[in-house]
DNA sequence: TTACAAGTTT
DNA sequence: AAACTTGTAA
């Protein structure tokens, strides 16, 4: 429980999935099969995996004595606490088809299937923390009513509800973490996965999350808005801090997301109109650079903290920030910095 | 098992759906519960429940010795046989909000949860007549594959899953009499209801289906056209009759009626285009009419036969039929002649 | 009845 | 990515 090797994913290999070369695979899809090929991309999140696999559930269970939280969730309010618990989202993970982050919104809109692969950072190095993670309904006249699955996405004859604890079938989502535990109570769900200090040169530490329903399902959360709330316990269940972030499971993040970020700048404009004249913009040339580089290669590593007016202006910087580097390590064969900054690039909530 | 009055229809009363006063109505409305509204009113179909009332499950059913066909569906091409079966359907049920019937595409659109009152005939008197009704699917490539419910359908909990017959849960239609057995042979479900010969001054037997899953459900129909399928069977199940009928089971059937007979005509169309020229009419004041009435009411009834080009004129013909002997009605307090003359419109296919 | 939401198809 | 479909809400 001290290195950071006991964070493990789950290994592809291990997970009951149609090739997505199947000829049945497309036969199959009824509506609620799962688009599985994000699972099948190689290199989909391959830097969180560790070298080490492990079986599916481990024989030696990071134990607590009880599952229970101390205090269920009342409030979705922010509280850092005096562990200044924090979690954020590696911004090379934001813009995808399959995951968009809506900063204006503070939203993530993420297909079924599909990563979301969250870092949580606390200020202690010592003793034993856990993260536990509710989904719940955003409006507060639902906040009491469990989020669980549909009753389609629960059907035991699905590929992913197979080879699962009996605990997990209900959740909506899942974590990559396979010492996590599937807690219920009264009906609320929550995962509870043991938060081991970060490896050596790191500041955080990764858990990623699975989605196996959407928010659309009708006999599920039926078009509800929802959050996920994280917050950090002790090994007693006391709880040390909180953060929430909205999540909705869709089958167009991006669509989705546009439309969200239209509807808070033009109430009740029509919408329609309004979004052709925005994603058709007048053409224009792009100016003339003089792309010669006669700067010699810099090897020194520089720290760089700035804000960003626009969130097309914030990712262009990123984008810009990212291929310079690509440059850097094509040129210089040093592939090592590249991966290493590029990992640095985080989205903080 | 000689007179109609064993053609019996499920009382409201019996069926445990909620009332629609229920305050939880809305609140329960998740997805997927029924729209109830069509059974609460009072006289929706009204004229085909018979004044006995009977059990959910009789005491004495019609027995037949095996519920399998000799020959199960392999063609959805008709044959009327030598008992010249033939189906229909009364006309003031197919052009209302909850069922529609195109005329041009010999398709029925229904909301779940309500009624089909169809009408079937044969030549003989005598013996004894079973009708079997399967839902298959329109498509060759889809023909083989069972239909049934949609997983979210077929929750237990909801209430029209419960005080049923377990072999009806998986199936997409239950009939109106109480008498049908629900046949499963590989997954391929239909129902075989006995046929009683008509009451003495009706030419055709009256049998309900209603609905309970729609044609756009994952895991279920999901969005696939289908047809039922009416054959007429002996006593020991062999295949007399067969007529079929497109049926789709959708949220919005006038609707989808439009926009598939619009798609008829206007094949790769802009459709948003067309219909709106097409629902939005320019004006026209209508003609002047002399509504002076000098004519003395005469009580023959004539029997008229004609073919009208046009589904509206068709449609106007019939609602001029129609009102014209409701006047005729309240002129002469004559009510029977109005309602014998109505039932006596039906949709032959 | 219209407009919207959101999954699917092209 | 755009267009279409189809359930739901206003
Ligand atoms: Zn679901
Ligand atoms: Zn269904």
């Amino acid at each position: 429980m001290e290195n950071y090797n006991s964070n493990f994913y789950i290994p592809h290999n291990q997970i009951d999935f149609p090739s997505i070369d199947d000829p049945f695979y497309k036969y199959q899809n009824n509506g609620y099969m799962m688009d599985y090929s994000s699972l099948h991309q190689q290199n989909f999140h391959k830097k969180y995996i560790p070298n080490q696999v492990t079986p599916y559930w481990p024989k030696e269970p990071i134990i607590r004595k009880s599952s229970v939280c101390q205090t269920p969730i009342v409030t979705l309010d922010d509280y850092p606490g005096e562990f200044n618990f924090q979690f954020s989202l590696p911004v090379n993970e934001c813009f995808r088809t399959n995951l968009m982050y809506s900063k204006k919104l503070l939203k993530v809109y993420i297909k079924m299937g599909h990563v979301l692969p969250m870092r949580f950072s606390w200020s202690s190095f010592h003793g034993d923390f856990w993260l536990r993670t509710t989904m719940v309904f955003r409006e507060d006249h639902d906040r009491s009513i469990p989020v669980q699955r549909c009753y389609a996405h629960m059907a035991s004859d699905l590929p992913y509800n197979q080879n699962i604890n009996a605990s997990q079938l209900q959740h909506v989502f899942r974590t990559g973490n396979v010492r996590s535990y599937y807690h219920c109570n009264n009906g609320i769900l929550s995962t509870l996965t043991p938060l081991n200090n970060p490896v050596v040169g790191l500041k955080d530490v990764p858990i990623d999350f699975l989605f196996y329903c959407k928010n659309s399902c009708p006999t599920g959360i039926n078009r509800r808005p929802t959050m996920m709330v994280f917050t950090l316990e002790s090994q007693t269940g006391q709880v040390l801090g909180r953060r929430s972030l909205q999540v909705q499971i869709c089958s167009c993040p991006k669509r989705d997301k546009e439309r969200d970020e239209n509807d808070l700048q033009n109430p009740k404009a029509k919408r329609s109109q309004e979004k052709k004249s925005v994603s058709n913009p007048p053409p224009v040339p792009p100016p003339e650079e003089d792309t010669e580089s006669s700067i010699e290669e810099d090897q020194n590593v520089y720290s760089l903290k700035l804000d960003v007016l626009g969130e097309e202006n914030y990712k262009a910087v990123l984008k810009y920030a990212y291929d310079i580097m690509a440059g850097y390590a094509v040129r210089t064969g040093n592939f090592e910095i590249l991966k290493k900054c590029s990992e640095e690039l985080h989205l903080c909530f």
